[in-house]
DNA sequence: CTGAAAGCGCTTACAG
DNA sequence: CTGAAAGCGCTTACAG
């Protein structure tokens, strides 16, 4: 059942049955609710991809995330989710588990006209690609960043939140501060050690090299740096840590080396994911607002779709330091 | 630049730049090269919506969630994911968290011609509705399913892993067991429940009903029922709990009321997400095979979409007790 | 092995 | 307010 076998039906024309469906108003009432009548009865529905070739839009945009199972990610999608939904959008999702030739990969879709643009919630792929596409494409960065790019990006300021993280700590009365971060090849992690690092110099303390430890984003390998870090000659009493999913596998590794988290170790971490109120104890850590990065960052996608003008391009949310039984004990 | 433009430059129809695209053995070395070396100079990307159009199929899939920020969820999603791009599909995500108005209007996307084929990872919806739409569309159901329906099905054995969970309780000594349920609404909480009853009677246990409280998916949820349990006039020493989300929320409530766990009172979960072995206690839970789930989900999917036989329907997955410190104690 | 031509199902500028 | 017609960019059956 096609548009012309509805118009048939109706006794009209093609062009009426696609105005009835796309634009009413043009259509006399009288018309419209016959055409309406046998597009129920006969329950048409029309060729979305045949509109899209005609349009040339698809009305689908790509969100590309690292990791799909983590808990940060996941909410982050939701809120550009919602915001796509209201708007007539369908979201794909390009999971590319932290490998940069999937992320590549995923960029076809915007080059071969699949999606009419796309969120990055991970950007290792190449600065002087992303810039030609974006000069081309609708394109948003969110979480992640590039440095000296010209791209709308959505994220809170990672270096004052990370030096806020620290500096708790330091109010705390601990100097021998340690920072596990996470790979040094995503911008996040070099903004959090500087931030780090900001926080130890301005406080006079002596940035320890031992003290900092690189890890991937999962459980395991944090778990595997604390341990390394608690066996030092002398070892931090105070550790700040990349995200809360870390900050967990830190304080398993405390309490397996015999340590009482935050007494023995106080520990910091990141996200304030939903776990973070779960996993015991309680984690101290920085909020970001994971919905509302998402929501603006597709409304700020749909500005560049929409070809609105945009003032602004670099949109810095509200974080906050969230102090729970980790570093403060009961 | 479109293909006619590519033609143009490489001296060749457009019909051979198709071909050499989509069947270069078709085309003799010495053009096809010629081709291929125009289509780099250029950088030339097909239109992939007009591919579509023309051959009516859109090489994307639909995934059905109720609840993407789910880990167990996620899970099942990276497995349909794997097998879906290995076979040049996309994945377009439908999270319908927990509302079945929004599980219908993802439908559409399939009576609109939008994807080739859905996998379901929820189904509130009308049963008879969803009969008559796999007769059209290749239809995939996972984890959850409906009963008596002839639809492609991969999925655990919820009512004897259930009863598993509530025989390992039973064999540890306990008699008074209660049941935290999901919600009525969806069946797995309905074969959960049926495989305690069946434990419980079997081993000639009473059932009571005060022992049975139903809650949402929610940790939250789960604690509110906990406490509730708890505050009977003999309340129960052991629960099994629908999921473990839920169950780190029974546990929590447990901690919270001054009871030591398992010793005053003994969980099992369900799923073995990630958490159940960071959590402390440590879950015993049921382990399903969420990455495998997924793939086989995928791969009945493609099956039904390139027209292929299906001897069998129904898939049911191996699950597994895993018996951790939530139950058995250190 | 290659090309000319038809056609996938819509939308929209144009004419009346 | 309505219709006839063009055209979006590919693929493929057919002919040579």
């Amino acid at each position: 059942m096609k548009m012309s076998d509805v118009a048939k039906l109706a006794n009209v024309s093609a062009a009426t049955v696609s105005r009835v469906l796309s634009n009413p108003e043009k259509v006399s009432l009288e018309t419209r609710e016959r055409v309406l009548d046998v597009i129920n009865k006969v329950n048409y529905k029309p060729h979305i991809v045949a509109r899209q070739f005609r349009t040339q839009e698809t009305k689908i945009i790509l969100v590309v995330v690292p990791d799909i199972t983590s808990a940060f990610f996941a909410k982050v999608l939701r809120g550009i989710e919602h915001v796509a939904l209201k708007n007539g959008y369908q979201v794909i999702l390009g999971d590319t588990e932290n490998d940069v030739e999937r992320e590549n990969s995923y960029i076809d879709l915007l080059l071969q006209k699949q999606v009419d643009g796309m969120v990055l919630l991970t950007a290792k792929i190449d600065k002087n690609k992303l810039e030609e596409l974006s000069n081309e494409f609708p394109l948003v960065l969110a979480c992640e960043y590039v440095d000296g790019l010209n791209v709308p990006t959505v994220s809170i300021d990672n270096i004052s939140s990370a030096r806020k993280a620290t500096e708790h700590l330091i109010q705390l009365g601990h100097t021998k501060i340690a920072h596990i971060t996470g790979p040094m090849s995503v911008i996040l992690s070099r903004d959090r050690l500087k931030g780090y690092k900001q926080a130890m110099i301005s406080h006079d303390l002596e940035i320890e090299p031992s003290y900092i430890q690189e890890a991937d984003r999962t459980f395991e390998s944090s778990y595997n740096q604390t341990l390394k870090l608690l066996s030092l000659a002398t070892p931090p009493t105070g550790i700040f840590v990349f995200n809360d999913e870390m900050a967990m596998g830190t304080i398993k590794a405390a309490k397996d080396s015999g340590l009482t988290v935050p007494d023995d170790l106080a520990v910091v971490g990141f996200d304030n994911i939903k776990m973070a109120t779960v996993f015991e104890p309680n984690l101290t850590t920085i909020d970001q607002p994971k919905f509302a990065i998402g929501q603006k960052a597709m409304e700020l996608l749909l500005q560049l779709i929409n070809g609105e003008p945009m003032k602004k391009k670099k949109f810095v949310m509200k974080d906050e330091l969230i102090i729970r039984d980790s570093t403060k004990g009961e």
